[in-house]
DNA sequence: GATAAGGCGGTTT
DNA sequence: GAAACCGCCTTAT
């Protein structure tokens, strides 16, 4: 929907695409920067669909798998979440050590 | 501390 | 314009 809520899908997405390696960022740490920490949900349906529109047109994929619940749980993924719990502890050797970093 | 239910915002069809 | 969908969060039991 391109209205006048479009900058915050375009938000999700510059946020996430802005994650740098090692890091993870929750989903209502994204919502929040995003305009609306209260549209936590939203944010996961944004990436899904957004990841599978970047596939869709062959171009390259955000960071998803970085971005996990505030429970520290990786939530969802449209890959699987073995798939992305397995990239987040091969690309995150410092700090989330056993689970996953906040902020 | 863990599990259950409710509510919330945004997108897509 | 309204209903359904989603990769959630928060509060209550």
């Amino acid at each position: 929907m391109k209205s006048r809520k479009r900058n915050f899908s375009e938000r999700v997405i510059l946020v996430v695409s802005r994650i740098p390696h090692g890091k993870t960022l929750t989903y209502q740490e994204i919502a929040k920067r995003a305009g609306n920490k209260k549209a936590a949900r939203a944010v996961g349906n944004i990436l899904s669909r957004y990841y599978k529109d970047c596939v869709k047109s062959g171009k390259k994929t955000i960071q998803c798998h970085r971005v996990i619940r505030s429970d520290g749980k990786v939530g969802g993924y449209a890959r699987g979440e073995k798939e992305k719990i397995k990239l987040l502890q091969k690309e995150t050797p410092p700090l989330a050590r056993g689970g996953v970093i906040k902020l």
